[in-house]
DNA sequence: GAGTGACTGGAACACCGTACCATTGACTCA
DNA sequence: TGAGTCAATGGTACGGTGTTCCAGTCACTC
């Protein structure tokens, strides 16, 4: 409810944060660590005010205080994950190593946080941790010697292949939980699934894969991020 | 409430479809479809149970005869708009081009169903659409002359990067839109945010960009679809 | 000692997904 | 013709959700 004003703009980063004064039972960091525990541990949709607002000893009105909107507090969540991404340092590691990493840092990320997943294709990236990482990148690419708009280019790349190569992987698993299943077990149903219509798709049938243990997901993923690097490496020669 | 034997499993399509009789006055399809429209039209947000039912002229509880689940209604959902990406044939237009066309078919339809985004990085598809979506590909890159495991891998990247692509071009559209703005002024709002903090953001602000208009966006996809197409072209001459 | 203002939380509202179950109507068989 | 079967419908109700309202509580200043 306060600053009724520019209440159009509906990202949290783009209005003031309520002033804090003391007596802090209760903290908007508080609130977002505990929203992200919950949401590691239940899933997006094992998330309420109610729940949250029970974990912290509190009454659920109490964190509208803080938070304003259920929407906020996820884009809140959203921005502090996106903190644990480690950048590497471009001059140590060499630029495609760098990149490598960072790439690798953000599919990591992604998937120790499935619900981000979810969020990152819904709500604008303009939290600070957000903007650290867009920074990161760019200074990495920008060693590499790209200039002006290859930059937001290849990292918009870059990131679009580690977020979507996450959700790939984390709609696997998923499915697997909460089904009830381990995944190798999923794998199995679906692969008799799949074989009883084998005809259909002969392509698929042609390549049946042996049913695929979950090291291989990240195998999968260094294949396809070094091919990226080779095109990306390419055009840097010119 | 059929079948309870296997409703371990998770998923519509490994289940059998209750045995349709006659009076048909109201169809899964007719459900399914009514239920994009609406997906489309409110946003992911925006579909709930009682709504779709009103829309159909029926009782929300009627719709639980054909479909069981809300999650399982989204599954035919996403299943059926995949059904729209059209599949180039690869002889006629050579493998690049058609693997390139394929991956602007699946970022095209993500970004006129957005809500799909989220979805897919939850829902495993194995869903028909999603199989011929897959075979596809598989044909396409044989017909390239990669094999084994390769197929799978290719594949993946390619999807990965249209479905992240799309999420991130998504975000900003869906940021802007529910601010109430179009992307220009969100992207004038944000713009401003950041030139405001671009001592603490030296690389992006070094190459801070013109407001990019929407047109952008497409090339900048291209830009990204041809580094990897590259990728994938220097690993086949191998 | 009164007043201010940051903060809390119980109660209530509108809405959600969905289970329950009485009802409908077309069909088959005696 | 009448009874029985069964796919299909939808009103009602339950428990849960996000959010608002507002009466409170405290630490502080004048």
């Amino acid at each position: 409810m306060p600053v009724k004003d520019d209440a159009l703009v509906g990202s949290v980063w783009l209005r003031p944060q309520r002033p804090t004064g003391e007596r802090p039972a209760l903290t908007r960091q508080q609130i977002v660590t505990a929203a992200i525990h919950m949401l590691d541990a239940e899933g997006a949709g094992g998330l309420s005010m109610r729940s949250l607002a029970a974990k912290l000893g509190a009454g659920a009105a109490s964190l509208y205080w803080h938070v304003g909107n259920k929407d906020e507090l996820l884009e809140l969540a959203l921005d502090e994950v996106q903190g644990e991404i480690v950048i590497p340092v471009v001059d140590e590691v060499g630029w495609r190593a760098a990149a490598g990493g960072l790439v690798r840092g953000v599919r990591d990320t992604a998937l120790r946080h499935p619900w981000m997943i979810g969020l990152a294709g819904v709500k604008p990236a303009i939290g600070p941790m957000a903007m650290r990482l867009s920074d990161g990148a760019a200074g990495i690419l920008t060693a590499a010697g790209f200039s002006g708009v290859e930059v937001a280019q290849i990292s918009a790349l870059l990131l679009a292949y580690a977020l979507g190569a996450a959700g790939m992987e984390n709609s696997c698993r998923q499915g697997a939980a909460q089904a009830g299943m381990t995944v190798a077990e999923m794998q199995a149903s679906i692969e008799a699934h799949r074989r009883s219509v084998a005809a259909q798709y002969p392509n698929l049938a042609r390549w049946q894969s042996r049913s695929q243990p979950e090291e291989l997901d990240e195998e999968n993923f260094t294949f396809g991020l070094e091919r990226i690097l080779d095109g990306v490496a390419a055009w840097r020669r010119g």
